[in-house]
DNA sequence: ACCTGAACACCGTTCAAGT
DNA sequence: ACCTGAACACCGTTCAAGT
């Protein structure tokens, strides 16, 4: 195919020709090898050989490339999750599909808690929305409900991504989690009891069930809401 | 008192010296003068009429200094809000606090959703933890929900700000909303029903109210813990 | 001990010029 | 229509030199 298409090729363009999809692609390789920090356009332009104009042909400018590239993720997250299950482990799958990409790609984190209202965000929403109603939750709660929700994983979001940020590299959550613990337990009893008490906690727990239990306080106040008239 | 010293200072600096407080103080005044892209460390050297060097001695770099100014806004938060009210009304109070907070300074929402582990959070997490257990929540669940609760409000937090970052300077919050509704109810119905039929609440809703809402709902959540056997 | 400010090594973005 | 790459106007941070 690429052989022959060599000889007549005419309103064809190079196979590598730019596009948004390429270099979306390129600053998402960027970004998972060497993090945030490493997307500059100097670096894009390196990866593509090409020149920053030409990016900036295709993209209006970083932040517009960065909530693309946020787009790119979650949507992916979206359409493998879909599938129809029981609303409550539905909106679970949702939860923890948004949480392990964010674990995979801890920029997208950071962009999600930064970026709400871009169509990455709106793609939860959505999910989320859905399967509440399939739950049953009464149309006038159903807004709040799919807001905390969302809140609640964009909180997360934000802390793993930072988290992720302080790792000094493929350190082992543990070993992070301890180093944390006992900075939280060097604080001064009197002023911090509860953190205080709670460090230990803090080193043995898994972040993801924690965060699927927080997920879960939600569900259970959801499901403390009146059905009422409507 | 200082016309006094004025002869006799000694071992006293002019009152005017440098300080880390006084350069956090600065930089909050700039962050909220003119948002966060205006805190660079050319406007406080002329804002403090000194060198970059000279602010550098008594800060880390920049990160340290965000760190230090948003610490600064919480702390001021909590020791407002630390008085003995009833369990739950308490941890609105925190809630609402930390809101109307980042309501006044945007780019402490930013800041809050970026550095989880630093002190702020830590004073947050403690007011928090501390009224769960005058609430009697079991101490094998304070852990979990007091952190729901606080990867809740670090995800209001980030979206506040980033509304702030995108709000044209004082428009006001209504015709923000009633924009951002429109663009929801732009999209594709058949692919966006739940936010096509939510788009309409979104521009009457009170964020306030609604983000007091989600608190109430992990607190139901909560409420439904089995008391076990402690 | 604390401060000065020039210098360094970067950024994102623009734009005249090319094809 | 799409691409090139030099140039511009910034950054945060360092460091020799001053007091």
């Amino acid at each position: 195919m690429v052989l022959m298409a060599t000889k007549t090729q005419r309103t064809e363009r190079r196979t590598d020709a730019l596009s948004k999809e390429r270099i979306v692609e390129a600053a998402i390789e960027i970004l998972d090898a060497d993090g945030e920090s490493a997307l500059t356009f100097r670096a894009l332009t390196t990866r593509l050989a090409t020149g920053s104009g030409a990016i900036y042909w295709h993209v209006a400018n970083k932040n517009d490339l960065l909530a693309a590239t946020t787009n790119d993720v979650i949507a992916r997250v979206m359409t493998d999750v879909a599938s129809g299950a029981e609303p409550r482990e539905a909106i679970r799958a949702i939860a923890l599909g948004v949480f392990d990409a964010i674990d995979a790609h801890p920029w997208v984190g950071a962009q999600l808690s930064r970026e709400p209202w871009q169509s990455a965000m709106l793609q939860i929403f959505e999910s989320v929305g859905g399967q509440l109603q399939a739950l049953g939750v009464p149309e006038r709660a159903q807004f709040a409900s799919a807001s905390a929700l969302v809140n609640y994983i964009l909180g997360v979001a934000g802390q793993n991504a930072a988290n992720a940020r302080l790792l000094p590299r493929e350190t082992d959550r543990t070993a992070f989690l301890a180093t944390v613990a006992a900075r939280w337990a060097q604080h001064d009893p009197a002023e911090y009891p509860f953190v205080h008490q709670v460090a230990t906690q803090l080193s043995e727990h898994d972040d993801r069930e924690q965060f699927l239990a927080g997920i879960d306080l939600i569900l259970a106040g959801i499901g403390t809401i009146d059905p009422g008239s409507s």
